[in-house]
Formats: C-alpha cells, structure tokens, sequence
DNA sequence: TCCATTATGATAGTAATGCTATTATATTTG
DNA sequence: CAAATATAATAGCATTACTATCATAATGGA
C-alpha cells in the first residue's frame, strides 16, 4: 500500500498544491464546489470563503479559474492513466485492452484512500461536465504549447498504439480515439440531461456497449 | 429564388432579431465579432459599440450573451436542415443520405445573397469552436425544456431514421450520430489547434473520409 | 538560538462585467 | 394627430477577476 502520486505539469499551477496542505484543500473544496455550482459560478472568493482562506492565498496556487479546471482535468487523466497501465499488464490482447479501457473511461470511479483530498468519484463528473471548456478558448495554442491538453493526448496515443496491433493499416487512430473518449464523456451527460441524444438509458453498460462495438467495427480489418 | 426564413424558437430570442434592422445588425456584428475574439471575451458593450447602439438596445433582443449564442448555433442547425432536406430530394438509398450528410456537416459553408445579414461560413466556425458551451451549464435542463437544444435533436433524429433505413436492428442510432456531429465538430477543432488528436491533415476529406467508414461499419449489419 | 525565508492572512483597491432603470427622442401606425 | 413602439443616452450597482501591500506565523538551516 505505498504512496501514490500523479504528477502534473508544473505549468497547470502557481505553486504545487499537492505540497501544503492549503494547496490540497484547496483542490479538495474546489472538486466539491465546481461540481455543486458549476464551473461559471465558481469563483476564487467562493473556495477561500468555504476553506476559511483568502482569495489572495488561492491565487497563489492558481493562475485563475481556468488553470484551476485544466488542473484538475490533467490529473484526472494523469489518473486514469495509471489505471489503464495497472490494469493492461494482466491483459495480453490488444482488443482486450481496448475493451477495458473503455470501461474505464464510463464506468464510476472509486475513491482512492491513498489520495484522501481528491474525490475521484466527483472528479469524473466534474470531467463529464466540463471537459470541452479547457481546449474551446482563444488561447488553445499557446496553451497546447504549455502541455494543458497532455493528459488526453496521452490516453488517445497509447489506445492508438492497442488499435494499429489490431489493424496496422487503419488509418485514423488518433480521430477515433479522441472520438470515442470525448463520447464517452459526452453520452454520460446526454443519458442524464439531453436523453433525445442517446439510446442508452440508466446505467452505464449501454454507453460501454455502444462505444465497445464502434470501435472494434471501425477498427476491423475491411475482409 | 424565393425569401427563406429560418425559424429559430421564440424562446431564443427576447425580441425577434430578423424583424428590425437593428435585429440584423446584431446578428451580424455578432457573428464577426464572436469569431473574431472568441465567446468569453464578447460583451454587449463591445457589440453595441461596433454597431453604434448602445447595450441596453442590445438587451432588449437577447437576455444574455448565452443566449444569443444560443439562438446563433440553433440557427446553423436550422439552416443544415433545410440544407439536407433539400439535398435528400434527389438521393434514394439511405446510405447515400448519411454520405451527403457528413459531408455537409464537415464541408465549408458557401454563403447564401438571400440572407445577407448572416455570414454562414463563419457561423459554422463559431459552431466548430464555441458548441458544447450552450449545453455543458447548470441550467441544461430548463434550457432544454424551451428547446434551445431542437436543432441538434432535430438532425440527430433526421440521421437515425437513414440509420434504422440501412439496419434497422442498429441499437444506438441517437448515439451514433450525436457522437458523429460532435466529432465533425471536434475533429475541425482539432486539424487546426491539438493535430495530435487527429489523423487528419489539411483540407476537410480526411475528416470526411474517417467520418462515413465509421458511421457506416459501425451501423452494418453482422454477417 | 537566531536569522532568513516562506506561507498565509488581512485588507484595500481597481477596471471590467453583467446587468437594470430612467428619461428623452424619434418613428411608425392606426 | 394620438398612441404605441423602437432606440438612444445616461446612470448606477453588485459582482468578478484580479493586483498590491503589509503584517504575522511557521519553518528550517547556519
């Protein structure tokens, strides 16, 4: 039961949160906040209301709200990341890798105690809701350059590894997976708010269904 | 060469922006300057000044800049419908129809004299960049009871039934094309600012290409 | 132990944002 | 011509998104 840490990079904050304890509740209550009232409500004043600090000690940490949210979005990656490498060495097919790693991708997540001030569970829906928000802006390039977006483009590059060992000559691995994991995310929100948008209806096994069948189909080889 | 209206629900809008000139004026300087400086940076203020009205003139057409975002992407898809219900006129087989359809979804918008306040070809590119904003709030629920979300259902369920056409025993048809819209969507996105998320390269047939194998493996039939 | 650094708290201030309200003045229309 | 409607002009206000300054507490190394 050794010590855990996700690492993210260093251009996602001020001041490493993980390293204080202010810094840690600071993610803490910012996980619970953002996913109560919403990234547009939150704000800096709100988090040091709620942790007992001041808006000046928060900015120390973040830039602003939106380094704040890319923050967290990485090391929810950063996370599953771990997960899928954890879970791929027991597994010896390259399909069985992509099937796992889309349970993972929709499947709930459970919280880790090894990580007592993130909520993983919350965290996740938090990513649901909020995803498209950190790349949709006008400064996308120069914060792609800053590695904002890393932690997706990592996920999207090891399943592409799986696909090309199932098809070597399928031509759009990275468009897929970057399809299917923005699906994933977005058919969890259309099941529980625009449900005209999905067939899948409670649970999650019908996004996983779906997701699994698309991929393995587009990625077969043409007979 | 008749008058065309695109209808957008009167929930949209406070006041009827295609019923004044003023109306026109904002539809249009909005469009521009949204493109132009992105979503979050757009104000009233800066619309009514480029313009030259004033904010409160603004206000009275729109609630808020949520809104008129709102009514802005209803429109493209209103406008996409008549587009392909036009185009299906002279297309039999469904699988024709799911073809022409991506293809419109990723092609540039060619503008139309009929409507000269409205610049389609950079509509398309707020659509591109600034979409899933009018969806992932707090307040999706009530927006989507007075149907700021009717245009996207409306195409979704247009491509469902070609879908059901070609296999009818394809289970996630809404699921399958509200993944298909949005990765037209995304993929644009992604060709331009995060290519490692895309196979893509210049030009939009790449985009196209990986679209329709997807959506056409995807719904065939098991052998 | 003491000095220096670092982390936090307390407080203030400022420009911009997102509205709302009021009044005046055109313009349209019945 | 009166009444309604549309717009402009202006003001104001609470909140947001910061930035700055100073005081104080805690920590850690020489």
């Amino acid at each position: 039961m050794n010590a855990l840490n996700i690492t993210v990079s260093h251009k996602l904050y001020q001041k490493n949160p993980e390293e204080t304890d202010l810094g840690k509740r600071i993610l803490s209550k910012s996980i619970e906040l953002m996913e109560e009232i919403g990234y547009e409500q939150l704000t800096f004043k709100k988090i040091a209301l709620s942790i007992e600090s001041t808006e000046a000690s928060v900015y120390r940490y973040f830039q602003n709200k939106h380094q704040l949210l890319a923050y967290l979005i990485n090391w929810y990656w950063g996370w599953l990341e771990v997960k899928m490498a954890q879970e791929f060495i027991a597994l010896n097919s390259p399909e069985h890798k992509v099937r796992r790693a889309i349970e993972l991708l929709v499947a709930p997540m459970s919280q880790d105690d090894r990580i007592p001030h993130i909520d993983e569970g919350t965290l996740q829906r938090i990513v649901v809701a909020e995803y498209p928000k950190i790349y949709l802006t006008k400064e996308v390039d120069n914060e792609n350059e800053e590695g904002y977006f890393q932690g997706y483009n990592r996920i999207c590059d090891i399943l592409t590894v799986a696909a090309l060992q199932i098809n070597p000559k399928y031509k759009f691995p990275h468009s897929l997976f970057s399809t299917v994991i923005s699906a994933a995310q977005s058919q969890q929100f259309f099941v529980e708010h625009l449900p005209r948008l999905s067939d899948a209806r409670s649970g999650r096994t019908d996004i996983i269904d779906f997701l699994t069948e698309l991929t393995l189909k587009t990625i077969s080889k043409d007979e």
